[in-house]
DNA sequence: TAAAGTAATGTTATATAATAACGTTTAGGT
DNA sequence: ACCTAAACGTTATTATATAACATTACTTTA
């Protein structure tokens, strides 16, 4: 089982999350021969600027305000979007907004633990909850494409 | 292992799902010494008119079209309010619609089967998910409140 | 039966989230 | 310098959800 559920719930040397996220993600880009630009780096450290999940505009303000001028909500749309597909970042429907994602190379599992007290989430990559809901799926003749749990 | 998927997907005398739906939700509603009105009674069968879920301004619109007036959001979003406090509906969060819960008697496990191809959405309620939710909760030392799988 | 209380509904306005459509800029490649 | 494609900007609009307060309707009891 894979978690980040130690280090999102507690004080932990949040620099280390951060610079860990970006690293991934330039590795990533490159691989893909994707294009990080500013603008969406500034969106991926926004949303990595805590383990609690952030808004659209939310960020749309918070991106205003560093790059000094209006920002319009396609342009946040478009680097969700981005990130989104690269597994860089996920959206907890259930809340409207987006967390970075721990580790973006694993086989994604897409479960979330959403702290009622702090809001915080993390997330867990789990064989056997894959497995299971897999098994489960086909037993409802389902044939499973992707999952969200929270 | 309880689930609708075996109706959900294939052709169906939908009319005894609608029946069924509606008598549980009398009883529900009898113990529970809440008053089932008109509006939320109508607002639960138009759920209930398939297996596909539905929005709120799509309520609204047969609403009114049914009533002949006007029909305001409050007034939709007050009758979901009503249904998903007694578990008779659940939202789906990714779809932000909502759908009729086929065993609300049942410990809720809202593990939600969403058919790519048709939109219908199945239930499925699994002791074995419900654990291994559970222990995996444990293990990231998370107390599991409510849940949502889809 | 009148008054008071409470549950339900109506009404208006607004907040929040997301996307469509189209124009402009900009960074390489030739 | 010119072309192209990707990125970004701009304006407008659609979709989803709730706040706040007024009104109605039903019930209970003095």
């Amino acid at each position: 089982m894979m978690s980040n559920a130690r280090t999102a719930y507690h004080i932990h040397d949040h620099e280390r999350c951060i610079n860990a996220a970006l690293q991934l993600t330039r590795d990533i880009c490159q691989k893909n021969k994707v294009n990080l630009t500013p603008t969406k780096e500034q969106v991926l450290k926004l949303i990595w600027q805590s383990h609690r999940p952030i808004g659209a505009y939310q960020i749309q303000d918070q991106l205003a305000r560093i790059s000094r001028k209006a920002v319009a909500p396609p342009t946040v749309y478009r680097a969700l979007q981005f990130l989104t597909k690269l597994g860089l970042i996920h959206k907890i429907p259930s809340l409207n907004s987006f967390i970075g994602c721990p580790f973006p190379n694993s086989p994604q599992s897409n479960l979330f633990l959403i702290c009622e007290k702090c809001g915080n989430v993390a997330e867990v990559s789990c064989r056997n909850v894959d497995y299971l809901l897999q098994k489960t799926c086909e037993n409802a003749n389902f044939n499973l494409n992707s999952k969200n749990i929270e």
